[in-house]
DNA sequence: ATGGCGCGTCAAACGCGA
């Protein structure tokens, strides 16, 4: 099973990509980020066209989380527990099921939390305390879970180009990286990572100056594994050239195949 | 060295992203 996490920064306006993306790269699932709408406005038809079912939770003009999966999509179960008043639609989970077992998938939207020391840190920070406590009641139930989407947090030095321009910016800041290591900590797999140890895997160049050409990007999209998925890796990786094609999101897919 | 984009909203700039 090849499960998929892409930023896609308007599913309306990156329609036709999506489309070539499930063609090209054939996941069974794909966790979507970014897509800028309300739940009626989903291109769900063509999705359904290809195969897939949707389980969406959109939000009007920002924000908004999708799973698409082959196999169908069960106990949906939409935003982050722990904050009644949040109303950013950035979390969506669903259980898909396979002919070897089920995994529980969840696709995430972190919040960018700029400028660092902001109301949008601070929400950034306890939307990581909440994802943690969320994670923790996951973990407890010990099945294979696959928590995908965009984190907005920069791992390490080596998942940067340039590291030292982020010194300071929310994605690069301490607090932020101790609480992705938190998550990593409740024995939690960076699939990408563990696969591709090299320097050089990114899955965000900025539209500005030339990033994408001089490949000047950041690795923030991340697929975490619970150890039962773990167990089940076979691959993983970044799929660059959903970036070079034109009109591009920001961000390529990263996936993770599992043996399901 | 500097600055360099794009989406959605609602119809011109503006909020937002990373």
């Amino acid at each position: 099973m090849k499960i998929a996490t892409w930023n896609i920064n308007g599913v309306k306006a990156r329609i036709e990509s999506a489309l070539t993306y499930l063609r090209e790269a054939a996941p069974d699932v794909v966790c979507l980020q970014e897509i800028k709408c309300v739940d009626e406005a989903f291109p769900a038809e063509a999705f359904e066209d290809l195969g897939y079912s949707a389980a969406v939770h959109g939000q009007k003009g920002f924000n908004g989380v999708a799973i698409l999966s082959k196999a169908g999509l069960e106990d949906v179960r939409r935003k982050l527990a722990g904050d009644d008043a949040d109303e950013q639609a950035r979390y969506v989970e669903a259980t898909v099921a396979s002919s070897k077992g089920a995994v529980r998938i969840a696709s995430i939207y972190l919040p960018n939390g700029n400028p660092a020391g902001s109301d949008k840190f601070a929400y950034k920070l306890a939307w990581l305390a909440r994802l943690n406590r969320r994670f923790r009641t996951l973990l407890d139930q010990e099945m294979p879970l696959v928590l995908a989407g965009d984190y907005n947090v920069i791992p390490e030095r080596v998942d940067a180009k340039r590291p030292e321009a982020w010194i300071g910016d929310a994605l690069f800041r301490p607090e932020s990286r101790g609480a992705l290591q938190s998550l990593f900590n409740l024995g939690l797999t960076d699939a990408v990572r563990a696969c591709h140890p090299e320097p050089g895997v990114y899955t965000f160049w900025d539209y500005q100056a030339g990033a994408w050409q001089k490949d000047d990007g950041i690795r923030i999209d991340h697929l975490l594994l619970s150890p039962q998925a773990a167990d089940l890796l076979l691959a993983a990786g970044v799929d660059r050239m959903a970036r070079g094609w034109e009109k591009p999101s920001d961000h390529a897919p990263a996936w993770v195949e599992l043996d399901l």
